[in-house]
DNA sequence: GTTTTATTTCGATATAGTCGGATACATGTC
DNA sequence: GACATGTATCCGACTATATCGAAATAAAAC
């Protein structure tokens, strides 16, 4: 009569929520990520990320390589440029399993959780 | 005429977001949290999510801090326990800060955001 | 086809996080 | 006061992560 527990254990979703938010608990790539989320669907080049958050190049190219894999950002090439940009779906995806096992018992107590990305 | 990054630079809650996402990003501490969510208003003592998470009580005695320290769950002493709880407040808080960077440019980007938190 | 620009990859080092065992500290019980 | 229980703290060892400089790739310009 506890299953708490167990579905937690199994389930899958764990691996990639701590993917997701490891990717985003680190300076560089919460500002990076925060910047390709104003940016919008356009995005915005890596060169532009990095003068703009006064990044090495380098540098941001590894911190850029973690929030990609992660799935919360994405990548296209144009011409010599690489173009990144935040996935949005993804984001919503990570948010909704960090609060997927509230309201068990109250669902009053969620009512702070119900305001989030209202935007 | 680009006030992105000097928004981010001086942002006060950038420091709490982080600190938020890294006591978040971490296996034990993801479980604690998902725990105490499902747990509610009562919450749970340190010892009962021992067991339940199979967790030695040292070991997960650092991570409840590092979750206390940011300020996503709460601690109230009752005789000899210590009842642990989620702070939905604060959980609430954190994810508003990763998604308000989002819809400058065009608020049809963020309606899987809007579904967050729909409990 | 050589040069320039944009970005990534590699290897080495530094730093921070995690773990396990032992110990210490409260609180309640006898 | 002596003892048991529930938690927290301290310590050294280990592991993972971030960083830096240098070199490599890839596309465009000349």
């Amino acid at each position: 009569m506890k299953p708490l527990l167990e579905d937690l254990e199994r389930s899958p979703d764990l691996s990639a929520t701590l993917t997701g938010l490891n990717a985003l608990a680190q300076e560089i790539r919460l500002k990076t990520f925060r910047l390709l989320m104003a940016s919008g669907k356009d995005g915005m080049p890596a060169g532009m990320i990095s003068s703009e958050l006064d990044v090495a190049p380098n540098k941001l190219s590894a911190h850029l390589n973690i929030l990609t894999q992660s799935g919360l950002i994405e990548v296209e090439r144009q011409g010599r440029h690489m173009i990144y940009s935040a996935n949005t779906d993804a984001v919503a995806t990570l948010l909704n399993r960090l609060v997927e096992t509230c309201c068990h018992n109250d669902p009053s107590l969620c009512e702070e959780l119900s305001k989030v990305g209202k935007c």
